[in-house]
DNA sequence: AGCAAATCGAGACAGAGTCTCATTATCAAA
DNA sequence: TTTGATAATGAGACTCTGTCTCGATTTGCT
């Protein structure tokens, strides 16, 4: 996948926040800035930390009031991958509907996207009488150095 | 999908846990009396509600320690529908990879199955160079019937 | 500058799930 | 059937993610 633009990222959000008649603080800047600044998928308390570094003042609450606009505006995906956290999708906006393959034994997280996949969810959820509103699918596999390993390094990649 | 063999599956679960030198106690009779004697989903909460009719004497504690069991055995399947808690499905043995469509607007769940996607999955997983072990997919949508009301009568349905 | 409304941080709170530990139940062997 | 090693139990403390409250502050607009 090409290079997201993510000055457009950010510029998208604080026209969302304009709209909504919500305002620009510091903290937000802080944490807008963190979260269009990587490609990487973050947790909340990640995002608390990181934002931290460029304002120590941002607190917990604003990060989980923030994460719910970002997730609003379309440009960040929030992800089930079965744990007891949510993880969020900065790289969204530019690459919609994309999935994962989660390898269970390195935590290695590949990203695809499929066509074919899309046209099938959409054609099966009509013909039981619904609309596809959103979808996300999760495959959990075992990855071919992990197999060439035969042991479980885990992390070790 | 047709009503599937609980007795079956009560069974193999109690072969799963001598293989395991594990021990049959009333409160695990109590408790897989219950996961085998429904085709609904449950939470774990629920698991213990029900159980408890049963049996007054189950706990919390070994609710939740008989449930990864039951997962682990193969024969309930754990999910996640994006709430804070999971999803327990005990109708999986005989239904090995269904997936379920979520109406946003009044709860409703729907399983189907779909070869078409297993095979796509597959085909998508070698090509990344991973071999699947499981899968979960997704799919929240509208309903017809949501769309027809014009307006959403939260579990009104 | 001055004001109303949005936003803030701290920390109390909530809910799902895990862990500890003293006690009890299981089950195979004697 | 007794016995004993050990698996399993319930109560409740605890952890962790996430939400809510509230008094104090900041923002954006005139
Ligand atoms: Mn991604
Ligand atoms: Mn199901
Ligand atoms: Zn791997
Ligand atoms: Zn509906």
């Amino acid at each position: 996948m090409p290079a997201p633009d993510r000055t457009a990222a950010k510029e998208k959000f604080m026209a969302f926040l304009e709209e909504k008649n919500l305002r620009i603080t510091t903290q937000r800047r802080a944490i807008v800035d963190t979260v269009f600044g990587t490609d990487q998928h973050f947790t909340a308390e990640q995002l608390l930390e990181w934002a931290r570094e460029r304002d120590e003042s941002v607190s917990r609450a604003t990060v989980y009031r923030t994460l719910p606009l970002l997730t609003e505006s379309g440009l960040v995906h929030e992800m089930d991958f079965g744990k007891d956290y949510k993880i969020y999708d900065p790289n969204y906006a530019d690459h919609p509907n994309h999935n994962h393959i989660i390898c269970d034994d390195c935590d290695k997280i590949v990203e695809f996207e499929s066509n074919k996949l899309d046209e099938l969810e959409n054609e099966i959820s009509h013909k039981l009488g619904f609309s596809v509103k959103s979808q996300q699918l999760r495959i959990n596999a075992s990855c071919e150095e992990m197999k060439k390993l035969g042991e479980c390094k885990n992390k070790g990649l």
